[in-house]
DNA sequence: CGTCTTTGACCGGCGC
DNA sequence: GCGCCGGTCAAAGACG
């Protein structure tokens, strides 16, 4: 069983206010509430590590107006393997080599039929313990096998909370 | 066989 | 425009 620590920013109070233990094991499914903290919450990650790709896109080239924030959340753990379960099934699509990272970053995709959540995962190049997670988007579906270690981590989440 | 990785190609946005 | 950079596609391969 590997170990996981969750890292928040020093003094930060981005976190999903709304998040409840009813529904921790979806948060994925979540609603606006949640969006709009965990946007900042990426915003409030470390920005050397979270890069501009990180950051939530506010605005789209729609007709006239329509700002568009994405369903974006990052976080961090401490951890010797890169990809943790999470419980959904994801399907790699990519891998790339980032700028000032000798580290790559890879792609994956909630491999749900018609789902299409997306998750990148990076190890930080400056402590090569450190991995950041960024999910994107909303589950159209339950999670797949409960585990016990991302029930940990969101369990950190909610401990966190400053609410 | 079905499923998931690997990996170079491709593509679009952006700054110069 | 052009080239860099980050994100995605898809063909081929690994693996049960």
């Amino acid at each position: 069983m590997e170990n996981y620590h969750i890292l928040f920013p020093e003094g930060s109070s981005a976190s999903p206010s709304s998040l409840t233990m009813a529904n921790h094991r979806s948060y994925l499914q979540a609603n606006d509430v949640i969006t709009k903290t965990s946007s900042e919450k990426c915003e409030n990650l470390d920005a050397k590590d979270v890069s501009e790709s990180h950051e939530v896109k506010v605005g789209k080239k729609g007709n006239n107006k329509g700002i568009v924030r994405k369903h974006k959340y990052a976080f961090q753990t401490r951890s010797q393997v890169d990809i943790l379960d999470d419980g959904y099934r994801w399907r790699k699509y990519g891998q790339k080599t980032v700028k000032n990272s000798k580290f790559p970053r890879s792609y994956y995709k909630c491999t749900h039929k018609e789902c299409n959540v997306k998750k990148q995962v990076q190890r930080s190049s400056k402590d090569d313990e450190i991995v950041v997670t960024t999910y994107e988007g909303i589950h159209t579906h339950p999670v797949e096998k409960f585990t016990e270690t991302f029930e940990h981590i969101l369990r950190q989440i909610q401990t966190y909370n400053p609410l």
